[in-house]
DNA sequence: TTGTAAGCGTTATCAA
DNA sequence: TTGATAACGCTTACAA
């Protein structure tokens, strides 16, 4: 029924451990064998079993990844970005749901770990942040890359870009377009970068030697109702901001419907600003001006990290920092 | 090191068949047998390897699905939908990715069931039409669940809504809003939904008594950025319609940014309407009018019949219909 | 109702 | 450089 390493050693009349060891490329395997396997494998179209593979303890070659209930944008392009990379290098992904409602994420981890005894684990946030998972798959031995840490940055593999340094530079583009007056919406507590965004804000209305208004400092969870309630709030003041730099996306776009329902126009009345520059900043009009983190490279570096990992036997592994861009586009323009 | 069927029958004082009995729910365990192999599964916090129990061949517990390089907003609702309900079936789930520009879905799908040998693999549009595909997961005798078929629907399991009924829905919601002259744009030719649109689409002027003007159709792909070429087309036309219906929320989205583009008011000076029904929709202003298919339902359903294909041994499933929501909001109003 | 034995496909270990 | 054998954790077939 289906082809086996038995039958590839049949046809190429060697050993199954020859055949195994040409398919794990190791050395001192002679050229002959190697070709005679390979046609054999060719002819027979062999693909070796994960299962039987994963049962000797080694390897399973499996990442698995945590998901929550729902999928944000940058998780779609997070998890497109982790199985293309995994795929090239022979591993397979599979994905764990969770709720993150209840907060055991280490639940799940450990759950996964024990039926699934994968090789390695990609986290993204909130999870990344969450000390419970790291202990369970510390002491599981299971290596893992996390997306943007905040807490303990050193532990496992890391992937991130410099967020502080991104709103900075967002926030002093829209002091640059001559706006004095910038509000900001914030995010979730449990989110790192709620805070890194914000402190970026902070240093830039600093350097620019704006005062820091509090009142231009408004509550958010990097949904989009919270944009707009946070537009609302913004654009109810009495001196109200002539820029708002929402801390996501999604927020950003329910302060541009906000301004819009208020009878407001995007960028001429109000310019709004997001942060991660995912498709969705694309399908408004006018476009969302954003940060544009590579989502999906960042992905592929952190399974890139995790399966190195595995390979070198560790725990610990690379901090990668990648760029981000700002991608100023029709939804800001220069104070009125 | 890890706590194996072993571990669990020592301390139950059992034989590990008796564990693995009680481990799958068999009937001819004695009670005290079961409540002994219970306490001590517990103690041990003892779970089974999934490639232990998928060696022996006759079960992995892995669903598979491909996803396609861009993750468009409804399969990520699907991918939910699905791996919620396989984890309640006690499945995990396999993403693997497969570039959907090559066609070559068939040869994905035949490597992912030699190296994982899934039980059951969950196929999206187009894929879900791609008969290279069924006849692959038919030779090899993985039961598969298809979503929105249009070739040979009757293969395999499958779940869908009335696509035609719920475009001639919303025409005739459009209608009855007094639109006299509506545009239409339709979807790529591969997926069987652009077909069934444009007929609901068709027999809804044909009911209302509106002539079929073939001015009114724009070409599409299911991209923002063919919904903003298909607007540019009709908006420019002599006799503008003063509805447009796009194929799909993506270009939908398109559409509106084109008529705000052009100085025109939504819905004051056209209306707009989509069909799909996810995030994407509620986050613009204003709110799309689309029709809402149950994504993760669906997901859930075609999960649920796929494993129940498993446990009977069959290839052949159930072809569930579920129903759509037309969702009139703020992107449609009377006509002038 | 319970237990014994064999085997699933692969790799690690050891021997040749 | 190659090969025989055991082992991985579990389930199926059969026996008690």
């Amino acid at each position: 029924m289906t082809t086996t390493i038995k039958d590839v050693a049949a046809r190429a009349g060697l050993s199954v451990m020859t055949v195994s060891r040409v398919l794990n490329g190791e050395r001192h395997v002679s050229d002959q064998a190697r070709d005679k396997v390979q046609e054999a494998i060719e002819a027979l179209g062999y693909r070796r079993n994960v299962f039987a593979r994963g049962l000797p303890g080694s390897r399973s070659f499996l990442i698995a990844m945590l998901i929550p209930e729902i999928i944000p944008d940058y998780v779609a392009e997070f998890q497109q970005g982790a199985v293309e990379q995994c795929r090239s290098a022979g591993y397979h992904l599979v994905v764990q749901p969770f709720d993150s409602r209840t907060g055991m994420a280490a639940q799940a981890v450990a759950a996964a770990v024990a039926s699934l005894r994968p090789d390695g684990f990609l986290l993204i946030p909130p999870v990344s942040d969450d000390l419970a998972v790291l202990d369970t798959l510390d002491e599981a031995g299971v290596p893992y890359a996390r997306l943007a840490p905040s807490v303990q940055p050193q532990r496992g593999a890391s992937v991130a870009v410099d967020e502080v340094e991104a709103a900075r530079a967002m926030t002093s583009a829209l002091f640059e377009l001559g706006h004095r007056r910038i509000g900001f919406i914030g995010g979730p507590p449990d989110h790192g970068a709620s805070a890194w965004r914000l402190e970026g804000y902070r240093r830039a209305l600093a350097e620019c030697g704006l005062a820091a208004d509090p009142q231009l400092i408004a509550p958010g969870d990097f949904l989009f109702a919270t944009g707009e309630a946070g537009a609302e709030a913004l654009l109810g003041l009495a001196e109200p901001p002539t820029a708002i730099f929402a801390g996501n996306d999604d927020m950003a776009l329910g302060v541009m419907a906000t301004a819009q329902r208020l009878g407001l126009s995007v960028p001429g009345d109000v310019s709004v600003a997001g942060f991660d520059g995912g498709e969705i900043s694309t399908l408004t009009w006018p476009q969302l001006t954003t940060v544009r983190q590579p989502v999906q490279a960042m992905a592929a570096a952190a399974a890139d990290a995790v399966i190195g990992m595995v390979d070198a036997g560790t725990m610990q592994g690379p901090a990668r920092r990648l760029d981000f861009t700002l991608l100023l586009r029709a939804s800001t323009a220069q104070a009125a």
